[in-house]
DNA sequence: GTACAATATGACTATATAGTCATATGACCG
DNA sequence: CGGTCATATGACTATATAGTCATATTGTAC
Protein backbone atom coordinates (compact mmCIF):
# COMPACT_ATOMS: atom_id res chain seq x y z
CA UNK A 1 0.00 0.00 0.00
CA UNK A 2 0.87 3.68 -0.38
CA UNK A 3 3.02 5.03 1.81
CA UNK A 4 2.02 7.73 4.31
CA UNK A 5 3.09 10.40 2.76
CA UNK A 6 0.32 9.87 0.22
CA UNK A 7 -2.26 10.44 2.57
CA UNK A 8 -0.57 13.53 3.85
CA UNK A 9 -0.74 14.97 0.53
CA UNK A 10 -3.33 18.22 -0.22
CA UNK A 11 -5.99 16.70 -1.81
CA UNK A 12 -5.57 18.56 -5.25
CA UNK A 13 -1.46 17.08 -5.56
CA UNK A 14 -3.07 13.39 -4.50
CA UNK A 15 -5.47 13.42 -7.12
CA UNK A 16 -3.50 14.84 -9.85
CA UNK A 17 -1.33 11.96 -9.22
CA UNK A 18 -4.05 9.78 -8.77
CA UNK A 19 -5.64 11.32 -12.26
CA UNK A 20 -2.48 10.90 -14.12
CA UNK A 21 -2.22 6.94 -12.95
CA UNK A 22 -5.59 6.43 -14.13
CA UNK A 23 -4.34 7.84 -17.49
CA UNK A 24 -1.36 5.80 -17.64
CA UNK A 25 -2.90 2.88 -16.85
CA UNK A 26 -6.06 2.86 -18.98
CA UNK A 27 -3.42 4.41 -22.16
CA UNK A 28 -0.53 1.53 -21.53
CA UNK A 29 -2.08 -1.40 -19.30
CA UNK A 30 -0.40 -2.34 -16.71
CA UNK A 31 2.77 -3.94 -18.05
CA UNK A 32 3.78 -0.71 -20.42
CA UNK A 33 3.04 2.13 -17.80
CA UNK A 34 5.51 3.76 -16.60
CA UNK A 35 6.57 5.61 -14.04
CA UNK A 36 8.88 8.00 -15.73
CA UNK A 37 6.03 9.40 -17.88
CA UNK A 38 3.56 9.20 -14.54
CA UNK A 39 6.20 11.89 -12.69
CA UNK A 40 6.46 14.04 -16.27
CA UNK A 41 2.62 14.73 -16.63
CA UNK A 42 2.00 15.25 -13.08
CA UNK A 43 5.33 17.58 -13.09
CA UNK A 44 6.24 15.91 -9.75
CA UNK A 45 9.91 14.85 -8.88
CA UNK A 46 10.88 11.26 -9.40
CA UNK A 47 12.37 11.08 -5.86
CA UNK A 48 8.60 12.17 -4.63
CA UNK A 49 7.05 9.52 -6.58
CA UNK A 50 9.30 6.88 -4.46
CA UNK A 51 7.89 8.80 -1.49
CA UNK A 52 4.32 8.23 -2.11
CA UNK A 53 4.82 4.52 -3.36
CA UNK A 54 6.77 1.49 -3.28
CA UNK A 55 6.94 0.84 -7.06
CA UNK A 56 4.72 0.69 -9.98
CA UNK A 57 2.55 -2.36 -8.32
CA UNK A 58 2.18 -0.49 -5.34
CA UNK A 59 0.70 2.52 -7.47
CA UNK A 60 -1.25 -0.06 -9.44
CA UNK A 61 -2.70 -1.83 -6.30
CA UNK A 62 -3.65 1.32 -4.53
CA UNK A 63 -5.92 2.54 -8.14
CA UNK A 64 -7.38 -0.85 -8.40
CA UNK A 65 -8.61 -0.35 -4.50
CA UNK A 66 -9.89 2.65 -5.31
CA UNK A 67 -11.65 1.61 -8.12
CA UNK A 68 -13.37 -1.10 -6.42
CA UNK A 69 -14.11 1.05 -3.51
CA UNK A 70 -16.07 2.63 -6.46
CA UNK A 71 -17.51 0.38 -8.27
CA UNK A 72 -19.31 -1.37 -4.47
CA UNK A 73 -20.81 1.83 -3.49
CA UNK A 74 -21.78 2.07 -7.20
CA UNK A 75 -23.76 -0.67 -7.04
CA UNK A 76 -24.66 -0.82 -3.16
CA UNK A 77 -27.56 0.86 -3.60
CA UNK A 78 -29.10 -1.03 -6.73
CA UNK A 79 -29.03 -3.84 -4.79
CA UNK A 80 -30.66 -2.50 -1.72
CA UNK A 81 -33.60 -2.74 -2.65
CA UNK A 82 -33.86 -5.47 -4.59
CA UNK A 83 -35.87 -9.24 -3.69
CA UNK A 84 -33.13 -10.76 -2.08
CA UNK A 85 -33.64 -14.49 -3.72
CA UNK A 86 -34.14 -13.80 -7.07
CA UNK A 87 -31.16 -15.19 -8.88
CA UNK A 88 -32.32 -14.06 -12.46
CA UNK A 89 -33.49 -10.07 -11.23
CA UNK A 90 -29.83 -10.01 -8.95
CA UNK A 91 -27.66 -11.21 -12.16
CA UNK A 92 -29.87 -8.60 -14.34
CA UNK A 93 -28.93 -6.03 -11.84
CA UNK A 94 -25.22 -7.61 -11.79
CA UNK A 95 -24.69 -6.49 -15.62
CA UNK A 96 -27.02 -3.72 -15.76
CA UNK A 97 -24.82 -1.87 -13.02
CA UNK A 98 -21.79 -3.20 -14.60
CA UNK A 99 -23.04 -0.88 -17.78
CA UNK A 100 -23.90 2.05 -15.62
CA UNK A 101 -19.95 2.51 -14.19
CA UNK A 102 -18.73 1.73 -17.77
CA UNK A 103 -20.89 5.06 -18.90
CA UNK A 104 -20.16 6.51 -15.65
CA UNK A 105 -16.30 6.01 -15.12
CA UNK A 106 -15.36 4.56 -18.64
CA UNK A 107 -11.74 4.83 -17.85
CA UNK A 108 -11.64 2.68 -14.51
CA UNK A 109 -14.00 0.66 -15.79
CA UNK A 110 -11.35 -0.36 -18.69
CA UNK A 111 -8.79 -0.63 -16.08
CA UNK A 112 -10.89 -3.16 -13.96
CA UNK A 113 -11.58 -4.88 -17.25
CA UNK A 114 -8.08 -5.31 -17.80
CA UNK A 115 -7.14 -6.44 -14.43
CA UNK A 116 -9.32 -8.84 -14.99
CA UNK A 117 -7.47 -10.71 -17.32
CA UNK A 118 -4.23 -10.11 -16.54
CA UNK A 119 -1.75 -12.72 -16.40
CA UNK A 120 0.18 -12.51 -12.92
CA UNK A 121 -2.06 -14.95 -10.61
CA UNK A 122 -0.02 -13.76 -7.57
CA UNK A 123 -0.49 -10.08 -8.20
CA UNK A 124 -4.16 -10.91 -9.01
CA UNK A 125 -4.37 -12.52 -5.88
CA UNK A 126 -2.78 -9.90 -3.76
CA UNK A 127 -5.21 -7.15 -4.94
CA UNK A 128 -8.45 -9.20 -4.82
CA UNK A 129 -7.85 -11.84 -1.64
CA UNK A 130 -10.87 -14.41 -1.48
CA UNK A 131 -13.50 -11.74 -2.50
CA UNK A 132 -13.92 -13.83 -6.20
CA UNK A 133 -14.29 -17.10 -4.19
CA UNK A 134 -17.32 -15.33 -1.92
CA UNK A 135 -18.60 -14.11 -4.21
CA UNK A 136 -18.61 -17.38 -5.80
CA UNK A 137 -19.77 -19.06 -2.54
CA UNK A 138 -22.66 -16.59 -2.31
CA UNK A 139 -24.04 -17.31 -5.26
CA UNK A 140 -23.71 -21.03 -4.69
CA UNK A 141 -25.62 -20.72 -1.93
CA UNK A 142 -28.00 -18.70 -3.33
CA UNK A 143 -28.84 -21.57 -6.34
CA UNK A 144 -28.91 -24.21 -3.83
CA UNK A 145 -31.51 -22.20 -1.85
CA UNK A 146 -34.04 -21.86 -5.17
CA UNK A 147 -33.51 -25.20 -6.06
CA UNK A 148 -35.28 -26.10 -2.63
CA UNK A 149 -37.80 -23.70 -3.60
CA UNK A 150 -38.79 -24.79 -6.93
CA UNK A 151 -37.70 -21.82 -8.70
CA UNK A 152 -34.18 -23.11 -10.34
CA UNK A 153 -34.48 -26.59 -11.92
CA UNK A 154 -32.41 -29.10 -9.59
CA UNK A 155 -30.47 -30.23 -12.42
CA UNK A 156 -28.62 -27.19 -12.47
CA UNK A 157 -25.13 -27.54 -12.07
CA UNK A 158 -24.47 -24.98 -9.11
CA UNK A 159 -21.20 -24.41 -9.06
CA UNK A 160 -20.71 -24.26 -13.02
CA UNK A 161 -24.00 -21.56 -12.82
CA UNK A 162 -22.29 -19.75 -10.00
CA UNK A 163 -18.81 -18.86 -12.37
CA UNK A 164 -20.66 -18.96 -14.85
CA UNK A 165 -22.67 -15.68 -13.58
CA UNK A 166 -19.32 -13.99 -12.85
CA UNK A 167 -18.10 -14.66 -16.10
CA UNK A 168 -21.02 -13.23 -18.00
CA UNK A 169 -20.80 -10.24 -15.90
CA UNK A 170 -17.26 -9.55 -17.30
CA UNK A 171 -18.55 -10.21 -20.91
CA UNK A 172 -21.04 -8.16 -20.65
CA UNK A 173 -18.90 -5.14 -19.35
CA UNK A 174 -16.37 -5.81 -21.75
CA UNK A 175 -18.08 -6.25 -24.96
CA UNK A 176 -19.67 -3.29 -23.51
CA UNK A 177 -17.05 -1.17 -24.70
CA UNK A 178 -16.64 -2.05 -28.35
CA UNK A 179 -19.52 -3.96 -29.60
CA UNK A 180 -22.56 -3.53 -31.78
CA UNK A 181 -24.74 -5.50 -29.76
CA UNK A 182 -24.43 -3.09 -26.53
CA UNK A 183 -24.54 0.91 -28.77
CA UNK A 184 -26.97 2.30 -26.95
CA UNK A 185 -28.84 1.82 -24.09
CA UNK A 186 -31.77 0.75 -25.29
CA UNK A 187 -30.05 -2.10 -27.43
CA UNK A 188 -27.60 -2.89 -24.44
CA UNK A 189 -30.56 -3.36 -22.14
CA UNK A 190 -32.48 -5.65 -24.90
CA UNK A 191 -28.94 -7.53 -25.02
CA UNK A 192 -29.00 -8.22 -21.30
CA UNK A 193 -32.32 -9.02 -21.73
CA UNK A 194 -31.64 -11.64 -24.41
CA UNK A 195 -29.65 -12.97 -22.46
CA UNK A 196 -30.89 -13.76 -19.42
CA UNK A 197 -33.67 -15.34 -21.23
CA UNK A 198 -31.43 -17.57 -22.87
CA UNK A 199 -30.27 -18.65 -19.03
CA UNK A 200 -33.44 -18.94 -17.54
CA UNK A 201 -35.36 -20.83 -20.64
CA UNK A 202 -32.83 -22.05 -22.41
CA UNK A 203 -32.65 -22.15 -26.62
CA UNK A 204 -34.07 -25.36 -26.81
CA UNK A 205 -37.96 -25.34 -28.49
CA UNK A 206 -40.01 -26.59 -25.60
CA UNK A 207 -42.26 -28.26 -27.78
CA UNK A 208 -39.62 -30.02 -29.13
CA UNK A 209 -39.49 -34.30 -29.38
CA UNK A 210 -38.67 -35.41 -26.22
CA UNK A 211 -39.30 -33.32 -23.37
CA UNK B 1 4.48 -11.11 -42.39
CA UNK B 2 8.04 -12.58 -42.16
CA UNK B 3 10.78 -11.37 -44.84
CA UNK B 4 11.65 -14.41 -47.31
CA UNK B 5 15.07 -14.64 -45.61
CA UNK B 6 13.24 -16.60 -42.42
CA UNK B 7 11.49 -19.22 -44.84
CA UNK B 8 14.53 -19.88 -46.60
CA UNK B 9 16.56 -20.80 -43.40
CA UNK B 10 17.06 -24.17 -42.59
CA UNK B 11 14.24 -25.99 -40.80
CA UNK B 12 15.90 -26.40 -37.23
CA UNK B 13 17.11 -23.28 -37.07
CA UNK B 14 13.62 -21.44 -38.01
CA UNK B 15 12.21 -23.86 -35.62
CA UNK B 16 14.71 -22.95 -33.15
CA UNK B 17 13.86 -19.28 -33.15
CA UNK B 18 9.98 -19.87 -33.08
CA UNK B 19 9.95 -22.23 -30.22
CA UNK B 20 12.22 -19.20 -28.75
CA UNK B 21 9.71 -16.88 -29.37
CA UNK B 22 6.75 -18.95 -28.22
CA UNK B 23 8.47 -19.45 -24.74
CA UNK B 24 8.92 -15.97 -24.68
CA UNK B 25 5.47 -14.89 -25.53
CA UNK B 26 3.93 -17.44 -23.67
CA UNK B 27 6.17 -16.34 -20.13
CA UNK B 28 5.77 -12.29 -20.91
CA UNK B 29 3.11 -11.68 -22.98
CA UNK B 30 3.43 -9.33 -25.96
CA UNK B 31 4.13 -6.67 -24.22
CA UNK B 32 6.55 -7.35 -22.17
CA UNK B 33 8.57 -9.92 -24.46
CA UNK B 34 12.18 -8.91 -25.75
CA UNK B 35 14.01 -9.28 -28.82
CA UNK B 36 17.38 -9.03 -26.99
CA UNK B 37 16.37 -12.09 -25.04
CA UNK B 38 14.93 -13.93 -27.86
CA UNK B 39 18.36 -13.52 -29.50
CA UNK B 40 20.16 -14.49 -26.36
CA UNK B 41 18.31 -17.37 -25.86
CA UNK B 42 18.66 -18.49 -28.99
CA UNK B 43 22.04 -17.41 -29.91
CA UNK B 44 21.70 -15.98 -32.98
CA UNK B 45 22.60 -12.61 -33.65
CA UNK B 46 20.51 -9.74 -32.96
CA UNK B 47 21.62 -8.43 -36.91
CA UNK B 48 19.98 -11.73 -38.00
CA UNK B 49 16.59 -11.45 -36.17
CA UNK B 50 15.92 -8.23 -38.02
CA UNK B 51 16.72 -9.86 -41.39
CA UNK B 52 13.88 -12.35 -40.57
CA UNK B 53 11.47 -10.18 -39.00
CA UNK B 54 9.89 -6.30 -39.49
CA UNK B 55 9.68 -6.09 -35.45
CA UNK B 56 8.56 -7.58 -32.40
CA UNK B 57 4.87 -7.10 -34.09
CA UNK B 58 5.71 -9.02 -36.92
CA UNK B 59 6.87 -12.48 -35.37
CA UNK B 60 4.00 -12.15 -32.97
CA UNK B 61 1.86 -11.90 -36.05
CA UNK B 62 3.61 -14.88 -37.85
CA UNK B 63 3.50 -16.96 -34.01
CA UNK B 64 -0.46 -16.44 -33.96
CA UNK B 65 -0.95 -17.42 -37.33
CA UNK B 66 0.88 -20.24 -36.74
CA UNK B 67 -1.00 -21.19 -33.70
CA UNK B 68 -4.37 -20.42 -35.77
CA UNK B 69 -3.41 -22.97 -38.64
CA UNK B 70 -2.80 -25.53 -36.03
CA UNK B 71 -5.82 -25.07 -33.86
CA UNK B 72 -7.76 -25.18 -37.29
CA UNK B 73 -6.20 -28.64 -38.28
CA UNK B 74 -6.87 -29.80 -35.11
CA UNK B 75 -10.46 -29.32 -34.73
CA UNK B 76 -11.29 -29.93 -38.56
CA UNK B 77 -11.22 -33.71 -38.36
CA UNK B 78 -13.42 -33.21 -35.19
CA UNK B 79 -16.38 -31.16 -36.79
CA UNK B 80 -15.65 -33.21 -40.23
CA UNK B 81 -17.87 -35.86 -39.36
CA UNK B 82 -20.57 -34.53 -37.37
CA UNK B 83 -24.17 -33.38 -37.92
CA UNK B 84 -24.07 -30.39 -39.47
CA UNK B 85 -27.02 -29.11 -38.18
CA UNK B 86 -26.69 -29.73 -34.61
CA UNK B 87 -25.78 -26.57 -32.98
CA UNK B 88 -25.86 -27.35 -29.68
CA UNK B 89 -23.22 -30.70 -30.47
CA UNK B 90 -20.87 -28.44 -32.29
CA UNK B 91 -21.01 -26.32 -29.65
CA UNK B 92 -19.97 -28.99 -27.39
CA UNK B 93 -17.31 -29.69 -29.89
CA UNK B 94 -15.93 -26.32 -30.06
CA UNK B 95 -15.70 -26.49 -26.21
CA UNK B 96 -13.98 -29.90 -26.14
CA UNK B 97 -11.54 -29.50 -29.40
CA UNK B 98 -10.78 -26.19 -27.32
CA UNK B 99 -9.79 -28.29 -24.38
CA UNK B 100 -8.32 -30.71 -26.25
CA UNK B 101 -5.78 -28.20 -28.10
CA UNK B 102 -4.52 -26.70 -24.72
CA UNK B 103 -3.79 -29.95 -23.50
CA UNK B 104 -2.00 -31.10 -26.26
CA UNK B 105 -0.13 -27.63 -26.68
CA UNK B 106 -0.76 -25.70 -23.66
CA UNK B 107 1.81 -22.78 -24.47
CA UNK B 108 0.46 -21.82 -27.79
CA UNK B 109 -3.50 -22.38 -26.69
CA UNK B 110 -1.91 -19.64 -23.44
CA UNK B 111 -0.78 -17.36 -26.45
CA UNK B 112 -3.90 -17.20 -27.94
CA UNK B 113 -5.56 -17.42 -24.50
CA UNK B 114 -3.83 -14.56 -23.97
CA UNK B 115 -4.50 -12.47 -27.63
CA UNK B 116 -8.16 -13.00 -27.20
CA UNK B 117 -7.57 -10.50 -24.28
CA UNK B 118 -5.53 -8.19 -25.85
CA UNK B 119 -6.03 -4.60 -25.83
CA UNK B 120 -5.10 -3.75 -29.66
CA UNK B 121 -7.80 -3.31 -31.54
CA UNK B 122 -5.16 -2.44 -34.76
CA UNK B 123 -3.23 -5.51 -34.20
CA UNK B 124 -5.85 -7.62 -33.54
CA UNK B 125 -7.78 -7.07 -36.82
CA UNK B 126 -4.81 -7.06 -38.81
CA UNK B 127 -4.15 -10.92 -37.01
CA UNK B 128 -7.42 -11.95 -37.38
CA UNK B 129 -8.94 -9.87 -40.44
CA UNK B 130 -12.89 -11.01 -40.64
CA UNK B 131 -12.72 -14.40 -39.16
CA UNK B 132 -14.46 -13.52 -35.95
CA UNK B 133 -16.89 -11.73 -38.11
CA UNK B 134 -17.58 -14.41 -40.22
CA UNK B 135 -17.83 -17.24 -37.50
CA UNK B 136 -20.53 -15.04 -35.99
CA UNK B 137 -22.60 -14.72 -39.23
CA UNK B 138 -22.12 -18.80 -39.77
CA UNK B 139 -23.37 -19.13 -36.09
CA UNK B 140 -26.21 -16.74 -36.51
CA UNK B 141 -27.42 -19.05 -40.26
CA UNK B 142 -27.12 -21.90 -38.18
CA UNK B 143 -29.56 -20.91 -35.18
CA UNK B 144 -31.94 -18.97 -37.83
CA UNK B 145 -32.08 -22.38 -39.46
CA UNK B 146 -32.94 -24.55 -36.11
CA UNK B 147 -35.34 -22.15 -35.16
CA UNK B 148 -37.03 -22.80 -38.83
CA UNK B 149 -36.63 -27.01 -38.26
CA UNK B 150 -38.22 -26.23 -34.30
CA UNK B 151 -35.10 -27.19 -32.69
CA UNK B 152 -34.47 -23.78 -31.04
CA UNK B 153 -37.14 -21.54 -29.30
CA UNK B 154 -38.04 -19.03 -31.96
CA UNK B 155 -37.93 -16.57 -28.77
CA UNK B 156 -34.00 -16.42 -28.28
CA UNK B 157 -32.06 -13.80 -30.07
CA UNK B 158 -29.63 -15.41 -32.61
CA UNK B 159 -26.75 -12.41 -32.55
CA UNK B 160 -26.79 -12.24 -29.32
CA UNK B 161 -26.43 -16.60 -28.62
CA UNK B 162 -23.57 -16.59 -31.81
CA UNK B 163 -22.05 -14.10 -29.48
CA UNK B 164 -22.15 -15.91 -26.17
CA UNK B 165 -21.18 -18.97 -27.86
CA UNK B 166 -17.79 -17.44 -28.92
CA UNK B 167 -17.57 -16.04 -25.76
CA UNK B 168 -18.01 -19.46 -23.98
CA UNK B 169 -15.55 -21.05 -26.24
CA UNK B 170 -12.57 -18.32 -24.55
CA UNK B 171 -14.04 -19.06 -21.38
CA UNK B 172 -14.24 -23.11 -21.66
CA UNK B 173 -10.76 -22.70 -22.63
CA UNK B 174 -9.31 -20.13 -20.49
CA UNK B 175 -10.52 -21.35 -17.55
CA UNK B 176 -9.12 -24.74 -18.50
CA UNK B 177 -5.97 -23.35 -17.43
CA UNK B 178 -6.57 -22.97 -13.89
CA UNK B 179 -9.60 -23.81 -12.64
CA UNK B 180 -10.88 -26.43 -10.23
CA UNK B 181 -14.22 -26.92 -12.78
CA UNK B 182 -11.91 -28.41 -15.05
CA UNK B 183 -9.05 -30.10 -13.29
CA UNK B 184 -9.76 -33.64 -14.53
CA UNK B 185 -10.09 -34.58 -18.35
CA UNK B 186 -13.58 -36.18 -16.68
CA UNK B 187 -14.38 -33.27 -14.61
CA UNK B 188 -14.10 -31.29 -18.57
CA UNK B 189 -16.42 -32.87 -19.37
CA UNK B 190 -18.72 -32.70 -16.95
CA UNK B 191 -18.12 -28.86 -16.87
CA UNK B 192 -19.02 -28.60 -20.51
CA UNK B 193 -21.96 -30.97 -19.73
CA UNK B 194 -23.34 -28.51 -17.11
CA UNK B 195 -23.16 -25.69 -19.46
CA UNK B 196 -24.22 -27.12 -22.34
CA UNK B 197 -27.29 -28.41 -20.48
CA UNK B 198 -27.67 -24.83 -19.00
CA UNK B 199 -27.59 -23.25 -22.46
CA UNK B 200 -29.79 -25.82 -23.46
CA UNK B 201 -32.53 -26.10 -21.01
CA UNK B 202 -32.59 -23.33 -19.35
CA UNK B 203 -32.27 -22.68 -15.56
CA UNK B 204 -35.69 -22.07 -14.31
CA UNK B 205 -37.41 -24.87 -12.96
CA UNK B 206 -39.96 -26.07 -15.85
CA UNK B 207 -43.12 -26.99 -13.15
CA UNK B 208 -42.88 -23.25 -11.91
CA UNK B 209 -45.94 -20.88 -11.71
CA UNK B 210 -46.83 -19.75 -15.00
CA UNK B 211 -44.65 -21.66 -17.62
C1' DG C 1 13.29 32.57 15.73
C1' DT C 2 15.41 28.31 16.32
C1' DA C 3 15.72 23.49 16.19
C1' DC C 4 13.93 19.42 14.53
C1' DA C 5 11.30 16.44 11.56
C1' DA C 6 8.92 15.68 7.38
C1' DT C 7 8.87 16.32 2.68
C1' DA C 8 10.54 17.69 -1.97
C1' DT C 9 13.87 17.53 -5.49
C1' DG C 10 16.31 16.19 -9.75
C1' DA C 11 20.73 14.78 -11.13
C1' DC C 12 22.74 10.44 -11.29
C1' DT C 13 23.55 5.27 -11.72
C1' DA C 14 22.59 1.09 -13.56
C1' DT C 15 20.25 -1.56 -16.68
C1' DA C 16 17.22 -2.86 -20.81
C1' DT C 17 15.79 -2.41 -25.12
C1' DA C 18 15.08 -1.50 -30.24
C1' DG C 19 17.09 -1.04 -34.21
C1' DT C 20 21.33 0.01 -37.47
C1' DC C 21 25.27 -0.77 -40.16
C1' DA C 22 29.84 -1.76 -41.78
C1' DT C 23 32.08 -5.84 -42.23
C1' DA C 24 32.66 -10.88 -42.56
C1' DT C 25 31.25 -15.21 -44.14
C1' DG C 26 29.28 -18.45 -46.93
C1' DA C 27 26.93 -20.25 -51.24
C1' DC C 28 26.29 -20.63 -55.88
C1' DC C 29 27.37 -19.95 -60.73
C1' DG C 30 30.06 -19.36 -64.80
C1' DC D 1 38.99 -19.79 -59.56
C1' DG D 2 36.68 -15.42 -59.27
C1' DG D 3 32.82 -12.78 -58.84
C1' DT D 4 28.32 -11.82 -57.18
C1' DC D 5 24.58 -12.23 -54.27
C1' DA D 6 22.39 -13.69 -49.97
C1' DT D 7 23.08 -14.11 -45.33
C1' DA D 8 25.33 -13.60 -40.70
C1' DT D 9 27.34 -10.87 -37.25
C1' DG D 10 27.82 -8.11 -33.04
C1' DA D 11 29.47 -3.76 -31.73
C1' DC D 12 27.29 0.49 -31.53
C1' DT D 13 23.74 4.33 -31.07
C1' DA D 14 19.89 6.17 -29.18
C1' DT D 15 16.45 6.00 -25.99
C1' DA D 16 13.62 4.47 -21.82
C1' DT D 17 13.22 3.11 -17.51
C1' DA D 18 13.61 2.07 -12.38
C1' DG D 19 15.27 3.40 -8.44
C1' DT D 20 18.75 6.15 -5.23
C1' DC D 21 20.55 9.76 -2.59
C1' DA D 22 22.67 13.97 -1.03
C1' DT D 23 20.84 18.26 -0.64
C1' DA D 24 17.27 21.85 -0.36
C1' DT D 25 12.92 23.30 1.21
C1' DT D 26 9.06 23.55 4.01
C1' DG D 27 6.36 22.95 8.15
C1' DT D 28 5.85 22.65 13.10
C1' DA D 29 6.59 22.81 18.00
C1' DC D 30 8.48 25.27 21.56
Amino acid sequence: MPHPTFFNLPADKRNLIFEAAVEEFYEFGYAKASISRIVAKTGIAKGSFYQYFEDKKDLYKHVLEVIGRQKTEFSAAAFHDLERNDLLQMVRELFVSGIRFYRAHPKLASIAGDFAKLREPELKREITGDAAAKSNEFFIRLIERQKESGRIAPDVDAPVLADLIAFLSVYVAEHYADQALFGSEKQAMKTIDSLIWIVENGIAATNRPGR
